[in-house]
DNA sequence: ATTATAATTTAGACAAATCTAAAAAAATAA
DNA sequence: TTATTTTTTTAGATTTGTCTAAATTATAAT
């Protein structure tokens, strides 16, 4: 497995998470920032080894092999993740670049003690679900903060964009996993909805809401 | 930067300590197990990029950027043993082949904030120096037990040769960094060494104590 | 000093991963 | 249904790191 097979596996699993049959040649080119071209010889070739289920013009699926191997890297960077952040002090919006390339390491053992080592947690510093050694993901309940209405109340689980801006955005404003969010109002105009957390009230857009996953 | 590139870099840095003058292309091919035509290559493009310097049939050398870069790639590799071991619980004989691959992961502030995670250690598992974040080497005071006479005592410091086949037997004779260690008896047909360490007596060859550093 | 041997370099080839440009197939629109 | 546009694939080139085999240079031996 060399590291380009492995990212474009890893590709394949997340666009086979939001969309439904097979996943197209250029999604994948532009998830990858790169050409269609070189999609195609990549998946001519994860064909070959039977990671990928893959018909010409038709798009390409993860066989279950396939899934296993994404799986099992994604288990790596969130593990990572986490790691950078729990012991090393990293902040959620700096450690995805550093996990992206940690996350090719090889060694089964290293990963297996350092989740031990994390005390095998579940969820990575954005709230996402970490696959355990056998590749089972245990998804918790969650949805987006946009769906709630006036009054309720709820917990900050996780964040749809893991981009840098937004998570500082949400550092600014003092969110954070474990944050406990209470609708004060929902402007009927622009969806943008008027919270109170940490006791403070902030006002927030639509598409910030519909980011933050909660309970 | 590319992983082989460093790789390259590394063995000439450690070739150059056990040897003095321009550094051979077969001594580098022998090392990296490869050949020595791939070598030649790899070295014209290190000149081209200064981090050796080169002339043809005559060996190479390091520039100081060339040395510095060294020392950094050695730092990450000693810092990542140390955590294998002190943190995650791996024995000394198994982090070298991990450290390898962690040793190519680009980022200053990683390798800062895992130095300090780890307390600023000095010196890795096998007792070799860690260069600090300027590349800085303090070496400590050693020798080899080899070299000491009768009724002598000392301290394991450090090993010469880190094979996992020599620090099993370490493992076993119960011989590891702080071990006291006194010379109870010094053979003089093959210069085998009867010591006493963890208060048990044991004989061990030249060979043994010709890789074993105390002070 | 000449010859033989060893070390090193060059030349040319290959696999992996990428690209551009052109061709082919599929999807969409008229 | 035919024409146009978009998507996808193919063909051929490029770069990196490697290799083998041949040529060259250096070293050692007689």
């Amino acid at each position: 497995m060399t590291h380009s097979e492995e990212n474009y596996i890893k590709t394949i699993y997340h666009l086979t998470a939001i969309s439904d049959g097979g996943i197209s040649t250029n999604a994948i080119a532009e998830k990858m920032k790169t050409k269609a071209s070189s999609v195609t010889d990549m998946l001519k070739k994860l064909a070959e080894k039977e990671f990928v289920n893959y018909i010409k013009y038709q798009g390409v699926s993860l066989t279950e092999k396939g899934k296993l191997t994404a799986k099992m890297i994604i288990r790596k960077h969130r593990l990572w993740e986490s790691f950078l952040v729990e012991k090393l002090n990293f902040s959620w919006d700096e450690v995805h670049d550093i996990a992206e390339q940690l996350e090719h390491i090889k060694s089964e053992k290293l990963i297996n003690k350092l989740d031990e080592f994390l005390n095998f947690p579940t969820e990575d510093p954005h709230g996402d679900p970490i696959p355990n050694a056998k590749g089972q993901i245990i998804a918790i309940e969650k949805q987006l903060l946009s769906e709630l209405s006036e009054n309720q109340t709820c917990i900050c689980v996780g964040v749809k964009d893991t981009s840098s801006d937004f998570l500082k955005y949400l550092d600014k404003q003092e969110i954070a996993l474990g944050s406990a969010i209470e609708i004060v109002e929902r402007e009927l105009f622009d969806s943008s909805l008027t919270i109170r957390v940490e006791n403070k009230e902030i006002t927030i857009s639509n598409k910030i809401a519909s980011n933050l996953y909660i309970k």
